[in-house]
DNA sequence: GCGCGACTGTTGCGCCCGCAACTATATGAT
DNA sequence: ATCATATAGTTGCGGGCGCAACAGTCGCGC
């Protein structure tokens, strides 16, 4: 499979690409989307739990959630138990926005599986399960980064 | 598949951090490996030529290129028949580190099908194809970028 | 208590991407 | 021949990522 790093570049860019202008109105970056999900689904994360979910090196996470905050989709409130932690909270900006980020990630994902039966995506799910596993251990930083 | 979108990115960022890694004393980006093997592959190509094979957008091909040049890579020659057109030769230099780069490459993707049976490799592979092309419809740009 | 190592978060640097605006050249219609 | 349009390449801007170095905080052994 000499193609299969092309395509996935492929894909991962032209999801950027569709993503950034749905949320053209929304003030969302590309791939803001992900980290506001993610808080919404875990309101009170501090930003180390965060880049560890998702895979992002924490210089990342601290910028990105630097700028949601600014822009107001979150909040950032200082841990009691341990002044080092930041808690991120979701504001009600970011939970008004959590529909449509839904909304566009259901409409790229069928959009890109266009044309595959339930028993392929189902397939092609699992696939990209065990190659994240791999990928996540061959570049050597196990579950960090 | 909630999950597709989170593991094509990890997959895709763990390859370019594997890659630069692998690359680090020939002075080779994470991503110019790409181009190097395209102009080896296509000696005599514009620019042009090459941001439509290789997806990329055309601002990104000349400063990659231009990098390359610098560091010695390739060759760009004005064509004869057509002042606006560059053409993109590899060096001797170029066609050298063209080995590491398929080492690395199938070491990468040894790594990554870590497990997976030659019928899943394949079944992947096609899978893959059939993606990249609905992304590259879905996204807007037909083929162009 | 005190001090050293571990942990959380921030910032400067470099790399790569896409877009828009620009220059220069080529082509086609008048 | 001339001028409008199209094409090839370059550059400034902004956005995202990873790494290394740094500051503040915690915790444990002494």
């Amino acid at each position: 499979m000499p193609s299969f790093m092309r395509n996935a570049g492929e894909i991962w860019r032209c999801a950027n690409l569709y993503r950034l202008e749905e949320y053209e109105e929304y003030g969302i970056g590309s791939y803001q989307d992900s980290y506001i999900a993610d808080i919404c689904a875990h309101p009170g994360v501090t930003q180390e739990q965060l880049s560890k979910l998702m895979y992002v090196h924490k210089s990342n996470v601290a910028r990105q959630v630097a700028s949601l905050e600014e822009k107001g989709f979150i909040e950032r409130r200082a841990d009691p138990a341990d002044r080092r932690s930041l808690l991120l909270y979701p504001t009600d900006k970011a939970l008004a926005a959590r529909g449509k980020i839904r909304e566009v990630h259901t409409a790229w994902l069928e959009k890109l599986f266009e044309g595959f039966s339930a028993e392929e995506r189902a397939a092609v799910s699992a696939f990209m399960d065990r190659l994240a596993e791999n990928a996540k251990r061959a570049s050597g930083r196990g579950g960090e980064r």
